[in-house]
DNA sequence: ATAGCCACTGAGACTTCGTATCGTTCTGGG
DNA sequence: CCCAGAACGATACGAAGTCTCAGTGGCTAT
């Protein structure tokens, strides 16, 4: 996770303005801790439209600084994350989220594409399961 | 995918009636190719109403006879599938979509879980990429 | 400093996908 | 044949996200 300047760098970078209802709109994520729907983001960010909560979470999914999640019941949320091919581990019991790097399915991916003649171009792996505080409280809020 | 009369009887053995409107439903799903929206499938079985495409394409899930998959463009389709655990092939240039089962990833998986003290419970994999055809003609429709 | 361009904004209508409600219809066991 | 209850279609509703549009406000050049 980036610190605010940097995300706010990111954005510059990118062509785009830091406007003061997006530096809100980052410090809002970086309050919210490791997971947010864009609901909870904009009641974190008092005054900024929904539209620009919308627009400014593509704007950031678009310069890799925030990455939607797939929550264990289905619903949408986002994640500020540190940029680059990753994969997310999510909590059925808390909905906490992580991510991780390591995906070590090359040769799964080489495999499929000379079975199928497929020209394998990216791939997403979500992993569902208990976290240890979960493991450990199994019938905790 | 499995012919009409073996998903009528996983309909029955669930439990459930099969009646006219889910016939015409798994008529139309078998007409529709490797994957269909829940409009194209309602369009394609006239008079069935939209309450009940859902209803039916949920009960067909849960029977794990249908899944559903998330097309390259973020759009939700669904496929009939031979069930069981299975993962999606993607192509991004003509949406075709394909099912694999083979996926070794299970020592990642048990790595992982030692790794961040999570139990693993399951996990979702999709893979993306451009299929033998769409490679053959880049451009065509 | 200020003029002006244009990216950006908020409000709110709209779209899409799916679910809930509700009164009606079908169906099959007794 | 009766009737409980499964299933139906119509339609209202909800969640998530996009689009439109008139107005605002940040840069840049002067």
């Amino acid at each position: 996770m980036d610190s605010t300047q940097a995300l706010e760098r990111r954005l510059a970078g990118a062509g785009h303005r830091v406007t003061a209802p997006r530096r809100a709109l980052i410090g809002a994520m970086r309050s919210l801790g490791d997971h947010f729907t864009a609901e909870e983001l904009q009641q974190a960010a008092p005054g900024v439209g929904r539209a620009t909560v919308f627009r400014t979470l593509r704007l950031l999914q678009d310069a890799d600084a925030v990455c939607q999640v797939v929550l264990g019941d289905g619903a949408p949320a986002y994640r500020l994350t540190s940029g680059g091919h990753h994969h997310h581990l999510l909590c059925s019991g808390c909905g906490a989220t992580d991510e991780f790097v390591r995906c070590d399915i090359h040769d799964l991916l080489a495999e499929l594409g000379r079975r199928t003649g497929y020209e394998i171009q990216t791939h997403r792996l979500e992993v569902y399961g208990l976290c240890a505080l979960c493991r450990a409280e199994p019938a905790s809020a």
